[in-house]
RNA sequence: UCCCCGGUAGCUCAACAGGCAGAGCGGCUGGCUGUUAACCAGUAGGCUGGAGGUUCGAAUCCUCCCCGGGGAGCCA
Protein backbone atom coordinates (compact mmCIF):
# COMPACT_ATOMS: atom_id res chain seq x y z
CA UNK A 1 0.00 0.00 0.00
CA UNK A 2 1.50 3.54 -0.94
CA UNK A 3 0.26 6.38 1.13
CA UNK A 4 -1.03 9.52 -0.83
CA UNK A 5 -0.10 13.28 0.01
CA UNK A 6 -3.08 15.73 1.03
CA UNK A 7 -3.40 16.21 -2.87
CA UNK A 8 -4.27 13.00 -3.22
CA UNK A 9 -1.43 12.21 -6.01
CA UNK A 10 1.88 12.01 -4.98
CA UNK A 11 3.19 9.10 -3.45
CA UNK A 12 4.80 9.54 0.08
CA UNK A 13 7.42 7.02 -0.11
CA UNK A 14 10.74 6.80 2.70
CA UNK A 15 14.40 7.68 1.41
CA UNK A 16 14.81 3.77 1.92
CA UNK A 17 12.87 3.28 -1.12
CA UNK A 18 13.86 5.91 -3.69
CA UNK A 19 16.32 4.19 -5.86
CA UNK A 20 12.54 2.57 -7.26
CA UNK A 21 11.18 5.76 -7.88
CA UNK A 22 13.89 7.38 -10.15
CA UNK A 23 12.08 9.82 -12.66
CA UNK A 24 8.74 10.10 -10.30
CA UNK A 25 7.33 12.77 -8.27
CA UNK A 26 7.20 11.42 -4.40
CA UNK A 27 6.76 13.35 -1.09
CA UNK A 28 9.42 12.55 1.76
CA UNK A 29 8.16 13.28 5.13
CA UNK A 30 11.10 14.00 7.72
CA UNK A 31 13.54 16.25 9.49
CA UNK A 32 16.27 18.65 7.88
CA UNK A 33 19.73 17.35 8.79
CA UNK A 34 21.45 20.21 6.66
CA UNK A 35 21.37 23.05 4.55
CA UNK A 36 23.90 24.58 2.18
CA UNK A 37 23.46 27.24 -0.12
CA UNK A 38 25.53 28.32 -3.36
CA UNK A 39 23.58 31.21 -4.64
CA UNK A 40 21.03 30.48 -6.82
CA UNK A 41 20.91 26.59 -5.79
CA UNK A 42 20.21 25.50 -2.34
CA UNK A 43 20.85 22.29 -1.01
CA UNK A 44 18.64 20.58 1.91
CA UNK A 45 19.20 17.42 3.52
CA UNK A 46 16.25 15.92 4.60
CA UNK A 47 16.45 12.52 6.71
CA UNK A 48 13.02 10.50 7.73
CA UNK A 49 14.69 7.85 9.90
CA UNK A 50 15.29 5.38 6.97
CA UNK A 51 18.31 7.34 5.42
CA UNK A 52 19.37 10.90 4.25
CA UNK A 53 18.85 12.17 0.86
CA UNK A 54 20.15 15.53 -0.80
CA UNK A 55 16.96 18.14 -2.03
CA UNK A 56 18.18 20.40 -5.06
CA UNK A 57 16.31 23.74 -4.77
CA UNK A 58 16.41 26.13 -7.62
CA UNK A 59 14.31 28.91 -8.97
CA UNK A 60 12.19 27.18 -10.41
CA UNK A 61 10.88 25.81 -7.39
CA UNK A 62 8.11 27.64 -6.20
CA UNK A 63 8.64 31.25 -4.37
CA UNK A 64 8.13 30.48 -0.90
CA UNK A 65 9.78 27.30 -1.22
CA UNK A 66 13.31 28.83 -2.45
CA UNK A 67 13.03 31.11 0.44
CA UNK A 68 12.53 28.48 3.19
CA UNK A 69 15.48 26.03 1.89
CA UNK A 70 17.72 29.01 2.70
CA UNK A 71 15.85 29.56 6.30
CA UNK A 72 15.18 26.39 8.08
CA UNK A 73 17.06 25.46 10.61
CA UNK A 74 18.16 21.89 11.69
CA UNK A 75 15.92 19.71 12.90
CA UNK A 76 13.14 21.75 11.02
CA UNK A 77 10.23 18.99 10.54
CA UNK A 78 9.08 19.22 6.71
CA UNK A 79 7.23 17.66 4.02
CA UNK A 80 9.14 17.62 0.62
CA UNK A 81 7.98 17.10 -2.36
CA UNK A 82 9.51 16.69 -5.75
CA UNK A 83 11.10 14.35 -8.55
CA UNK A 84 13.61 12.04 -7.65
CA UNK A 85 16.61 11.78 -10.16
CA UNK A 86 19.78 9.68 -10.36
CA UNK A 87 22.71 11.08 -9.91
CA UNK A 88 26.26 10.19 -9.20
CA UNK A 89 27.35 12.55 -7.13
CA UNK A 90 24.47 12.32 -4.83
CA UNK A 91 25.74 9.88 -1.49
CA UNK A 92 23.13 7.25 -1.94
CA UNK A 93 22.97 7.65 -5.71
CA UNK A 94 19.80 9.37 -5.85
CA UNK A 95 18.44 12.97 -4.96
CA UNK A 96 15.58 14.45 -5.40
CA UNK A 97 15.02 18.09 -6.80
CA UNK A 98 12.48 20.27 -4.98
CA UNK A 99 9.36 21.61 -6.05
CA UNK A 100 7.82 22.29 -2.63
CA UNK A 101 8.58 22.02 0.90
CA UNK A 102 5.84 22.37 3.29
CA UNK A 103 6.91 22.99 6.88
CA UNK A 104 5.55 20.48 9.81
CA UNK A 105 7.11 22.77 12.62
CA UNK A 106 10.30 25.16 12.49
CA UNK A 107 11.71 25.30 15.84
CA UNK A 108 12.36 28.88 17.11
CA UNK A 109 16.02 27.76 19.28
CA UNK A 110 19.19 26.99 17.72
CA UNK A 111 19.14 23.15 17.45
CA UNK A 112 22.03 22.49 20.46
CA UNK A 113 23.80 19.23 18.61
CA UNK A 114 25.65 20.57 15.41
CA UNK A 115 27.49 18.66 13.20
CA UNK A 116 30.73 18.73 14.34
CA UNK A 117 32.10 17.48 16.89
CA UNK A 118 31.05 17.09 20.83
CA UNK A 119 32.08 15.30 23.78
CA UNK A 120 30.53 12.69 25.32
CA UNK A 121 29.54 14.07 28.21
CA UNK A 122 27.53 16.53 26.20
CA UNK A 123 26.36 14.46 23.92
CA UNK A 124 24.39 11.66 26.91
CA UNK A 125 23.17 14.73 28.11
CA UNK A 126 21.29 15.18 25.05
CA UNK A 127 20.93 11.31 24.32
CA UNK A 128 17.12 11.98 23.53
CA UNK A 129 18.48 14.20 20.17
CA UNK A 130 21.96 12.67 19.60
CA UNK A 131 19.52 9.13 18.37
CA UNK A 132 18.91 11.02 15.56
CA UNK A 133 22.69 11.63 14.36
CA UNK A 134 24.08 9.79 11.73
CA UNK A 135 25.75 7.62 13.40
CA UNK A 136 23.54 6.42 15.90
CA UNK A 137 20.03 6.08 13.64
CA UNK A 138 22.04 3.35 11.83
CA UNK A 139 23.30 1.90 15.32
CA UNK A 140 20.12 1.73 16.08
CA UNK A 141 19.10 -0.11 12.74
CA UNK A 142 21.31 -2.60 13.69
CA UNK A 143 20.46 -2.86 17.13
CA UNK A 144 17.07 -3.97 15.91
CA UNK A 145 18.78 -6.20 12.49
CA UNK A 146 20.68 -8.77 15.50
CA UNK A 147 17.89 -8.86 17.74
CA UNK A 148 15.35 -9.98 14.75
CA UNK A 149 18.10 -12.38 13.75
CA UNK A 150 18.16 -13.79 17.26
CA UNK A 151 14.53 -14.58 17.38
CA UNK A 152 14.01 -15.64 14.06
CA UNK A 153 17.02 -18.58 15.27
CA UNK A 154 14.97 -19.64 17.68
CA UNK A 155 11.73 -19.53 16.12
CA UNK A 156 13.60 -21.65 13.51
CA UNK A 157 14.38 -23.91 15.77
CA UNK A 158 11.19 -23.91 17.64
CA UNK A 159 11.99 -22.60 20.80
CA UNK A 160 9.41 -20.90 22.44
CA UNK A 161 9.06 -17.05 23.28
CA UNK A 162 8.78 -16.75 26.73
CA UNK A 163 9.31 -14.05 30.02
CA UNK A 164 10.66 -14.17 33.20
CA UNK A 165 9.65 -11.96 35.71
CA UNK A 166 11.39 -8.52 36.18
CA UNK A 167 10.82 -7.86 39.93
CA UNK A 168 11.82 -10.70 42.27
CA UNK A 169 12.18 -11.71 45.65
CA UNK A 170 15.95 -13.57 45.43
CA UNK A 171 19.30 -13.05 43.69
CA UNK A 172 20.23 -15.30 40.77
CA UNK A 173 23.78 -15.31 41.30
CA UNK A 174 24.36 -14.43 45.10
CA UNK A 175 27.11 -12.52 44.99
CA UNK A 176 26.15 -9.47 42.11
CA UNK A 177 24.84 -6.45 44.02
CA UNK A 178 20.53 -5.99 43.36
CA UNK A 179 18.94 -2.99 42.54
CA UNK A 180 16.72 -2.83 45.58
CA UNK A 181 12.51 -1.69 45.43
CA UNK A 182 9.99 -1.25 48.02
CA UNK A 183 7.51 -4.11 47.17
CA UNK A 184 4.10 -3.13 49.13
CA UNK A 185 6.25 -2.55 52.48
CA UNK A 186 9.37 -5.81 51.76
CA UNK A 187 11.89 -5.93 49.68
CA UNK A 188 12.48 -6.92 46.19
CA UNK A 189 15.32 -6.88 43.95
CA UNK A 190 15.66 -6.19 39.85
CA UNK A 191 16.01 -8.94 38.72
CA UNK A 192 19.60 -9.36 37.06
CA UNK A 193 18.95 -12.75 35.26
CA UNK A 194 15.99 -14.44 34.07
CA UNK A 195 18.19 -18.12 34.00
CA UNK A 196 16.27 -19.61 37.24
CA UNK A 197 12.80 -19.42 35.73
CA UNK A 198 14.04 -20.23 32.26
CA UNK A 199 15.16 -23.06 33.80
CA UNK A 200 11.15 -23.75 35.13
CA UNK A 201 9.87 -23.29 32.21
CA UNK A 202 11.92 -25.23 29.95
CA UNK A 203 10.69 -28.01 31.67
CA UNK A 204 7.32 -27.16 30.64
CA UNK A 205 7.86 -26.44 27.08
CA UNK A 206 11.08 -28.05 26.11
CA UNK A 207 13.18 -25.27 24.52
CA UNK A 208 12.81 -21.84 25.51
CA UNK A 209 13.87 -18.46 25.28
CA UNK A 210 13.41 -14.85 26.37
CA UNK A 211 15.02 -11.30 25.45
CA UNK A 212 14.46 -9.21 28.11
CA UNK A 213 16.20 -6.09 30.74
CA UNK A 214 18.28 -7.18 33.93
CA UNK A 215 19.73 -5.26 36.39
CA UNK A 216 22.79 -4.71 37.95
CA UNK A 217 23.85 -2.22 41.12
CA UNK A 218 27.23 -3.01 40.72
CA UNK A 219 29.11 0.59 40.14
CA UNK A 220 31.01 -0.52 37.05
CA UNK A 221 31.93 2.25 35.10
CA UNK A 222 34.10 1.26 31.93
CA UNK A 223 32.90 1.09 28.53
CA UNK A 224 31.59 -2.75 28.99
CA UNK A 225 28.87 -2.18 31.51
CA UNK A 226 25.95 -0.91 32.07
CA UNK A 227 23.33 -0.74 35.09
CA UNK A 228 20.50 -1.83 32.75
CA UNK A 229 20.98 -4.17 30.11
CA UNK A 230 19.38 -6.66 27.31
CA UNK A 231 20.02 -10.49 27.60
CA UNK A 232 18.91 -12.81 25.43
CA UNK A 233 18.57 -16.09 27.56
CA UNK A 234 18.16 -19.75 26.45
CA UNK A 235 17.22 -23.14 28.48
CA UNK A 236 16.48 -26.43 26.64
CA UNK A 237 15.84 -29.59 28.33
CA UNK A 238 17.82 -32.67 27.38
CA UNK A 239 20.80 -30.52 26.77
CA UNK A 240 23.74 -31.29 27.24
CA UNK A 241 26.89 -29.26 27.55
CA UNK A 242 28.64 -29.90 24.22
CA UNK A 243 25.29 -29.44 22.31
CA UNK A 244 24.95 -25.93 24.30
CA UNK A 245 27.96 -24.95 22.89
CA UNK A 246 26.94 -26.06 19.52
CA UNK A 247 23.86 -24.25 19.46
CA UNK A 248 25.71 -20.78 20.65
CA UNK A 249 27.76 -21.02 18.16
CA UNK A 250 25.17 -21.96 15.45
CA UNK A 251 23.43 -18.57 17.07
CA UNK A 252 26.48 -16.20 16.74
CA UNK A 253 26.83 -17.36 13.20
CA UNK A 254 23.43 -17.10 12.13
CA UNK A 255 23.35 -13.08 13.62
CA UNK A 256 26.58 -12.53 11.68
CA UNK A 257 25.66 -13.71 8.61
CA UNK A 258 22.10 -12.00 8.77
CA UNK A 259 23.53 -9.02 9.86
CA UNK A 260 26.24 -8.66 7.20
CA UNK A 261 23.37 -9.34 4.66
CA UNK A 262 20.68 -7.78 5.57
CA UNK A 263 22.29 -4.50 6.74
CA UNK A 264 25.37 -3.68 4.85
CA UNK A 265 24.82 -0.28 4.39
CA UNK A 266 24.66 0.66 8.27
CA UNK A 267 27.93 -1.30 8.67
CA UNK A 268 29.14 0.81 5.53
CA UNK A 269 27.90 3.84 7.76
CA UNK A 270 29.62 2.59 11.07
CA UNK A 271 32.80 2.10 9.06
CA UNK A 272 32.66 -1.52 9.55
CA UNK A 273 33.87 -3.99 7.26
CA UNK A 274 31.65 -6.90 7.19
CA UNK A 275 34.49 -9.21 5.87
CA UNK A 276 36.20 -9.24 9.56
CA UNK A 277 32.85 -10.34 10.85
CA UNK A 278 32.54 -13.06 8.35
CA UNK A 279 36.14 -14.11 8.79
CA UNK A 280 35.82 -14.15 12.37
CA UNK A 281 32.80 -16.99 12.28
CA UNK A 282 34.38 -19.16 9.41
CA UNK A 283 35.01 -22.29 10.66
CA UNK A 284 34.40 -23.41 14.26
CA UNK A 285 34.73 -21.27 17.11
CA UNK A 286 38.07 -21.77 19.30
CA UNK A 287 37.48 -23.77 22.62
CA UNK A 288 40.02 -23.65 25.86
CA UNK A 289 40.23 -24.26 29.22
CA UNK A 290 40.41 -22.24 31.73
CA UNK A 291 43.78 -23.94 32.89
CA UNK A 292 45.13 -23.35 29.76
CA UNK A 293 43.54 -19.53 29.27
CA UNK A 294 45.40 -18.92 32.24
CA UNK A 295 48.68 -20.00 30.49
CA UNK A 296 48.28 -17.61 27.52
CA UNK A 297 46.92 -15.20 29.23
CA UNK A 298 50.29 -15.09 31.28
CA UNK A 299 52.09 -15.59 28.51
CA UNK A 300 50.63 -12.70 26.77
CA UNK A 301 52.39 -10.73 29.72
CA UNK A 302 48.60 -10.03 31.69
CA UNK A 303 49.29 -11.07 35.58
CA UNK A 304 46.52 -13.72 36.29
CA UNK A 305 46.53 -16.73 38.95
CA UNK A 306 44.72 -19.65 38.84
CA UNK A 307 41.28 -19.31 40.54
CA UNK A 308 40.95 -15.61 39.18
CA UNK A 309 38.00 -14.48 37.00
CA UNK A 310 39.10 -13.05 33.65
CA UNK A 311 39.71 -9.84 33.78
CA UNK A 312 39.45 -7.45 30.61
CA UNK A 313 43.44 -7.38 29.87
CA UNK A 314 43.18 -11.33 30.14
CA UNK A 315 40.08 -11.53 27.47
CA UNK A 316 41.44 -9.05 25.26
CA UNK A 317 44.92 -10.94 25.98
CA UNK A 318 42.94 -14.36 24.55
CA UNK A 319 40.86 -12.16 21.79
CA UNK A 320 43.82 -11.50 20.61
CA UNK A 321 46.07 -14.65 20.76
CA UNK A 322 42.54 -16.67 18.92
CA UNK A 323 41.40 -14.19 16.77
CA UNK A 324 38.13 -15.35 16.42
CA UNK A 325 35.23 -16.24 19.18
CA UNK A 326 36.75 -18.70 21.95
CA UNK A 327 34.92 -20.51 24.26
CA UNK A 328 36.54 -20.69 27.63
CA UNK A 329 35.32 -23.94 29.34
CA UNK A 330 35.62 -25.22 32.72
CA UNK A 331 36.44 -22.76 35.19
CA UNK A 332 37.26 -23.37 38.91
CA UNK A 333 33.97 -23.68 40.45
CA UNK A 334 34.86 -20.91 43.35
CA UNK A 335 34.28 -18.12 40.64
CA UNK A 336 30.97 -19.74 39.01
CA UNK A 337 27.34 -19.20 40.41
CA UNK A 338 26.22 -22.76 42.50
CA UNK A 339 23.77 -24.06 39.49
CA UNK A 340 26.58 -25.18 37.46
CA UNK A 341 26.68 -29.07 37.06
CA UNK A 342 30.72 -29.99 38.14
CA UNK A 343 32.39 -31.79 35.70
CA UNK A 344 32.29 -35.89 35.92
CA UNK A 345 36.36 -35.88 35.38
CA UNK A 346 37.34 -32.92 38.13
CA UNK A 347 34.55 -32.19 40.38
CA UNK A 348 36.76 -28.67 40.88
CA UNK A 349 35.78 -26.98 37.80
CA UNK A 350 32.27 -26.23 36.32
CA UNK A 351 30.33 -27.92 33.34
CA UNK A 352 30.39 -24.41 31.68
CA UNK A 353 32.05 -22.12 28.96
CA UNK A 354 32.48 -18.36 28.41
CA UNK A 355 32.34 -16.94 25.11
CA UNK A 356 34.96 -14.19 24.55
CA UNK A 357 33.95 -11.99 21.43
CA UNK A 358 36.73 -11.26 18.98
CA UNK A 359 38.60 -7.52 19.02
CA UNK A 360 38.13 -7.11 22.53
CA UNK A 361 34.65 -7.13 23.05
CA UNK A 362 34.80 -9.67 25.80
CA UNK A 363 32.34 -12.11 26.94
CA UNK A 364 29.04 -12.05 25.42
CA UNK A 365 27.70 -15.61 26.49
CA UNK A 366 27.86 -17.25 29.65
CA UNK A 367 26.60 -20.64 29.89
CA UNK A 368 26.76 -24.16 31.63
CA UNK A 369 24.95 -26.94 32.11
CA UNK A 370 22.56 -26.81 35.38
CA UNK A 371 22.90 -29.13 38.12
CA UNK A 372 19.90 -31.84 37.61
CA UNK A 373 20.43 -33.65 41.12
CA UNK A 374 18.75 -32.31 44.08
CA UNK A 375 20.78 -33.62 46.71
CA UNK A 376 23.89 -32.04 44.71
CA UNK A 377 22.05 -28.51 44.39
CA UNK A 378 21.02 -28.21 48.17
CA UNK A 379 24.68 -29.07 48.61
CA UNK A 380 26.07 -26.38 46.07
CA UNK A 381 23.58 -23.60 47.44
CA UNK A 382 24.94 -24.25 51.26
CA UNK A 383 28.14 -23.83 49.50
CA UNK A 384 27.44 -20.58 48.18
CA UNK A 385 26.17 -19.65 51.38
CA UNK A 386 22.55 -18.97 50.21
CA UNK A 387 19.33 -19.48 51.98
CA UNK A 388 17.72 -22.51 50.88
CA UNK A 389 14.34 -21.34 51.46
CA UNK A 390 13.81 -18.94 48.52
CA UNK A 391 15.07 -21.36 46.21
CA UNK A 392 12.67 -24.18 47.30
CA UNK A 393 10.33 -23.76 43.94
CA UNK A 394 14.14 -24.01 42.21
CA UNK A 395 14.93 -26.98 44.33
CA UNK A 396 11.37 -28.67 43.26
CA UNK A 397 12.48 -28.76 39.55
CA UNK A 398 15.22 -31.67 40.53
CA UNK A 399 12.15 -33.35 42.64
CA UNK A 400 9.63 -34.13 39.68
CA UNK A 401 10.95 -35.08 36.47
CA UNK A 402 14.75 -33.58 36.65
CA UNK A 403 16.57 -34.27 33.27
CA UNK A 404 20.07 -33.02 32.09
CA UNK A 405 19.73 -29.36 30.88
CA UNK A 406 21.75 -26.26 29.80
CA UNK A 407 21.41 -22.85 28.59
CA UNK A 408 22.92 -19.69 28.38
CA UNK A 409 22.96 -16.10 28.32
CA UNK A 410 24.52 -13.77 25.49
CA UNK A 411 24.83 -9.81 26.23
CA UNK A 412 22.62 -7.78 23.42
CA UNK A 413 24.70 -4.93 23.56
CA UNK A 414 27.89 -6.52 23.52
CA UNK A 415 27.45 -8.37 20.89
CA UNK A 416 25.40 -5.12 18.95
CA UNK A 417 29.02 -3.68 19.87
CA UNK A 418 31.39 -6.21 18.15
CA UNK A 419 28.68 -6.44 15.27
CA UNK A 420 29.17 -2.84 15.54
CA UNK A 421 32.69 -1.91 15.99
CA UNK A 422 31.56 0.31 18.22
CA UNK A 423 33.91 0.98 21.37
CA UNK A 424 31.72 2.03 24.03
CA UNK A 425 28.34 -0.23 25.16
CA UNK A 426 26.50 3.39 25.77
CA UNK A 427 25.92 3.94 21.85
CA UNK A 428 24.23 -0.03 21.65
CA UNK A 429 21.26 0.88 23.60
CA UNK A 430 18.83 3.80 22.97
CA UNK A 431 18.87 5.37 26.32
CA UNK A 432 22.04 4.11 28.52
CA UNK A 433 22.05 2.97 32.04
CA UNK A 434 25.35 4.18 33.97
CA UNK A 435 26.41 4.50 37.44
CA UNK A 436 26.06 7.98 36.98
CA UNK A 437 23.63 8.26 34.06
CA UNK A 438 19.89 7.99 34.83
CA UNK A 439 18.37 10.89 32.56
CA UNK A 440 17.05 11.35 29.85
C1' U B 1 34.65 1.56 45.98
C1' C B 2 39.73 2.72 44.14
C1' C B 3 43.31 5.01 40.51
C1' C B 4 44.25 8.63 36.46
C1' C B 5 42.80 12.95 33.37
C1' G B 6 39.80 17.18 32.73
C1' G B 7 36.13 21.69 33.58
C1' U B 8 38.00 28.76 29.63
C1' A B 9 32.43 31.72 24.19
C1' G B 10 26.65 27.55 22.10
C1' C B 11 30.51 23.39 20.68
C1' U B 12 35.86 21.63 20.27
C1' C B 13 40.06 23.57 22.23
C1' A B 14 44.50 27.29 22.94
C1' A B 15 46.58 30.98 26.31
C1' C B 16 55.26 29.47 27.52
C1' A B 17 57.61 29.91 33.69
C1' G B 18 51.72 33.79 37.68
C1' G B 19 51.39 39.57 33.90
C1' C B 20 45.87 42.86 28.37
C1' A B 21 41.18 35.86 27.64
C1' G B 22 42.11 33.85 21.96
C1' A B 23 41.13 30.52 17.55
C1' G B 24 38.24 27.16 14.63
C1' C B 25 33.37 25.61 14.13
C1' G B 26 28.22 26.90 15.06
C1' G B 27 24.81 31.59 15.21
C1' C B 28 23.63 36.25 12.78
C1' U B 29 24.38 39.80 8.15
C1' G B 30 25.93 39.87 3.06
C1' G B 31 28.05 37.16 -1.56
C1' C B 32 28.14 32.79 -4.85
C1' U B 33 23.69 27.78 -9.88
C1' G B 34 26.48 21.54 -7.92
C1' U B 35 27.47 21.95 -2.65
C1' U B 36 29.20 17.08 0.22
C1' A B 37 31.58 18.87 7.95
C1' A B 38 31.09 23.72 0.93
C1' C B 39 33.56 28.36 0.24
C1' C B 40 34.45 34.07 0.75
C1' A B 41 33.70 38.76 3.69
C1' G B 42 31.77 40.94 8.06
C1' U B 43 29.58 40.58 13.09
C1' A B 44 27.84 39.40 18.04
C1' G B 45 29.32 36.21 21.82
C1' G B 46 33.10 35.43 28.64
C1' C B 47 31.55 36.11 36.62
C1' U B 48 37.65 31.00 32.99
C1' G B 49 32.56 24.90 37.36
C1' G B 50 31.83 26.67 42.93
C1' A B 51 33.92 28.31 47.75
C1' G B 52 38.19 29.64 50.35
C1' G B 53 43.59 30.67 50.34
C1' U B 54 48.81 32.39 48.50
C1' U B 55 50.34 36.91 45.66
C1' C B 56 51.29 43.73 43.87
C1' G B 57 48.75 40.61 40.35
C1' A B 58 45.49 33.94 39.49
C1' A B 59 42.32 30.75 33.80
C1' U B 60 47.39 29.48 35.60
C1' C B 61 49.78 27.81 42.32
C1' C B 62 47.37 25.40 47.13
C1' U B 63 42.86 23.21 49.90
C1' C B 64 37.92 21.51 49.84
C1' C B 65 33.42 20.67 47.07
C1' C B 66 30.56 19.80 42.50
C1' C B 67 30.41 17.94 37.56
C1' G B 68 32.39 15.20 33.27
C1' G B 69 35.72 11.59 30.91
C1' G B 70 39.08 7.20 31.00
C1' G B 71 40.44 2.74 33.57
C1' A B 72 40.35 -1.22 37.60
C1' G B 73 37.54 -4.65 40.34
C1' C B 74 32.73 -7.30 39.26
C1' C B 75 30.19 -9.15 35.31
C1' A B 76 26.89 -9.92 29.97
Amino acid sequence: MTARNGDGSTPIVYVEELSGHVGEGVVIRGWVAGTRSSGKIKFLIVRDGTGLVQGVVTPSADKETFRLAEELPLEAAVKVKGTVSADDRAPGGVELAVEHVTPVHIPNEEYPIAPKEHGVGFLMQRRHLWIRGQKQMPLLRLRDGALWAMRAFFKERRFIATEAPILVSTSVEGTTTLFTVDYFGRPAYLSQSGQLYLEATCAALGKAYWIGPVFRAEKSKTRRHLTEFWMLEAEMAYLEHEENLQLQEDLVRHVVEYVTQEHRRELEVLGRDPQVLMDEVEGPFARVSYADAVEIVRSAGVEMEYGQDLGAPAEDALSEHFRRPVFVERFPVSIKPFYMKRCADEPGVALCADLIAPEGYGEIIGGSQRVDDQQELEKQLREAGLAEEPYQWYVDLRRWGSVPHSGFGLGVERTVAWLSGIHHLRETIPFPRMIDRLDP
